[in-house]
DNA sequence: GGACGCATGTAATAGGTTACATGATTAC
DNA sequence: GTAATCATGTAACCTATTACATGCGTCC
């Protein structure tokens, strides 16, 4: 059967290093990629998936005065079927933002509620680029990543903490823009 | 129970103004507030339970040489269902966008094919951004909808408008900063 | 005669979330 | 003693997608 997109990010992530389902689960609490993310009921069983394609293995680790572990690598098929995913392009999936659909109901509610909403919102965001500025700084404190080019894990994770930071910056912008123009309307009651 | 984003969106169409699944359905092909979507078997079971919420009614319109047609109205229950929710400050949901965990594995995939899905990935939100352009110039060809302010529908759609052009643009220019960044490190063959 | 548009649905499946469930060690 | 961290899972439910299913009218 074909693999979800949770199984690429699980590849993706044992790619760069042999971990347990535990530590994946750390990563993915937050989004790995910054645009993905997955809860422990669904990882622990497409691991056993992956591994019944013959896409992962794991060794279990015995350890003294601690839970024994799992420890997960990917294989050489693994490694084929995340390349060959990879490196096919695909088609834009349809966007879904519950937020966009509140806007287009906005009409109906107070001014006074409806700027709170927004300006809410655009809070929440500034908080996450925030969030996303302070791990670009760590990154970059350690070298250069555009310097490692394409080939590299880290240039790639760098370029998708790129993405994130412009994508909640224009969300940010965004909230103002609406804030000000409904401003300029005069609908606003502070 | 709990109404769904679906349900909302259906509301928000439907107070604007009543019609039938069918039209509701074509609307919601090209995505509502450029941000949703659904399908038919999800729309008319959807219906029907707004309904039996008592959120929507509808009449049945019988034509001559076609099918006849349930048209849907929003209740006034339902009005108030959809101003409570829109008036009410959401969390930011976990942001999923697959083509971040392919470009998070790129790094395993040979360079020319690697530019090559970014460049269709790039194509493709380049032709979105142009049919929004479209749109939003027809918008404005019938007035300037900023000055409706916020109790006007169509400033909603024009707002969520915004935004989706925002985003595709965003998204248009994150591929050609990586692209570049690519060209940069040497590691593009043509 | 065949394709397309109008109009409404159902069934099966996949993907994801929430809640349930367990047990050991370490830090306060 | 109690809360947090490590570590692994299961069960029930909800949402959304894909495929299945029907039938009339109009245009070419």
């Amino acid at each position: 059967m074909a693999i979800i997109p949770l199984g690429y990010a699980l590849l993706g992530l044992l790619a760069r290093a042999p971990q347990s389902g535990y530590e994946l689960i750390l990563r993915m609490e937050e989004p790995i990629a910054f645009f993905w993310h997955a809860r422990r009921s669904q990882i622990y069983p497409e691991l056993e998936r992956l591994e019944t394609e013959g896409l992962v293995s794991h060794t279990v680790v015995e350890r003294h005065n601690r839970p024994s572990k799992k420890i997960y690598s990917i294989t050489q098929a693994g490694l084929a079927e995340l390349r060959a995913w990879a490196g096919k392009p695909m088609d834009v999936p349809p966007d879904r933002d519950e937020f966009m659909l509140k806007v287009y109901s906005l009409w109906t509610v107070e001014p006074s509620e409806a700027t709170a909403v927004i300006r809410a919102y655009e809070q929440a965001h500034a908080n996450r680029l925030d969030r996303y500025e302070h791990i670009k700084a760590e990154m970059l404190h350690n070298g250069d990543p555009i310097a490692l080019g394409l080939h590299s894990p880290r240039f790639a994770a760098y370029a998708t903490l790129q993405r994130g930071i412009e994508y909640e910056s224009g969300y940010v912008a965004w909230c103002r823009w609406l804030l000000e123009a409904l401003e300029a309307d005069g609908g606003i009651q502070t």
